[in-house]
DNA sequence: TTTAAATTCCACCTAAAGATAGTATTTGAA
DNA sequence: TTCAAATACTATCTTTAGGTGGAATTTAAA
């Protein structure tokens, strides 16, 4: 698909700390109300705080919120997997207009339409 | 990426068989033109044959052709390869105007172009 | 100071995509 | 009829994404 599970997973858990973003949340309870796999989840967690994205209290009363005043794109978590959809879409690497592949000219709206709208957007 | 490597290879494919639709291309030409794993592009071939999108000659001096009066579309050989761009790009399956995700609004422009131009190009 | 419940760290497992290997079969020109 | 060069078939290997398991560490309430 167009997002793979881990980037959906990590937008998920951002958009449910920013929704709670007045307490503190677990793990524990992400798991279960996001329904992603705890052990699978911790490691996304752990991503994120180190990416700087949220914070983590640890110890017992802990637990992970929106780190005070960050400002996150979708494109943020979309890199962080290491995707990439400026790129050519049969990809060929450089890909201007001389030069171009066949669906060079297919790709260019919804290429436009996807950074500008889905990428841009701010959680 | 938007595009997997098989579906890429495919496309490729079919760009250069439409492009030499005069001659029965081979294998070895294919793989060495456009740059694919040749026991890698012989198993997409067997598949692009089987589904009748190109036809095979077998035997010394045979080849590859795209099927005599056949008309593809990107979408139908993202679809061979089980991608679905249609979906939410949530993973929430279900994901209409009441109950829809947080990507909901900035996904629909993108989508429809991604339909309408890129999935909708006839090879 | 103990302890329960949380995060952190490290190692491993599983499934799917991508790629490779070897052999069998087909074909038509010489 | 031979045989070189092509496709077809089947099995296996490798890499990566997704997912598990277990023990160590941290913390604050009791």
């Amino acid at each position: 698909m167009l997002l793979n599970a881990t980037t959906q997973y990590s937008l998920k858990i951002l958009f449910y700390l920013k929704e709670h973003s007045e307490a503190l949340v677990s793990a524990k309870v992400l798991s279960e109300r996001l329904d992603i796999p705890y052990k699978y989840l911790t490691k996304i967690l752990t991503k994120l705080t180190k990416n700087e994205y949220i914070e983590s209290i640890q110890g017992r009363y802990g637990g992970f919120r929106l780190l005070n005043g960050v400002h996150i794109k979708v494109e943020d978590i979309v890199l962080m997997e290491g995707d990439d959809f400026r790129q050519c879409i049969m990809g060929n690497g450089i890909c201007k207009e001389r030069g171009k592949c066949q669906l060079h000219d297919s790709w260019k709206e919804p290429k436009k339409a996807i950074i500008e709208q889905l990428l841009g957007h701010e959680i």
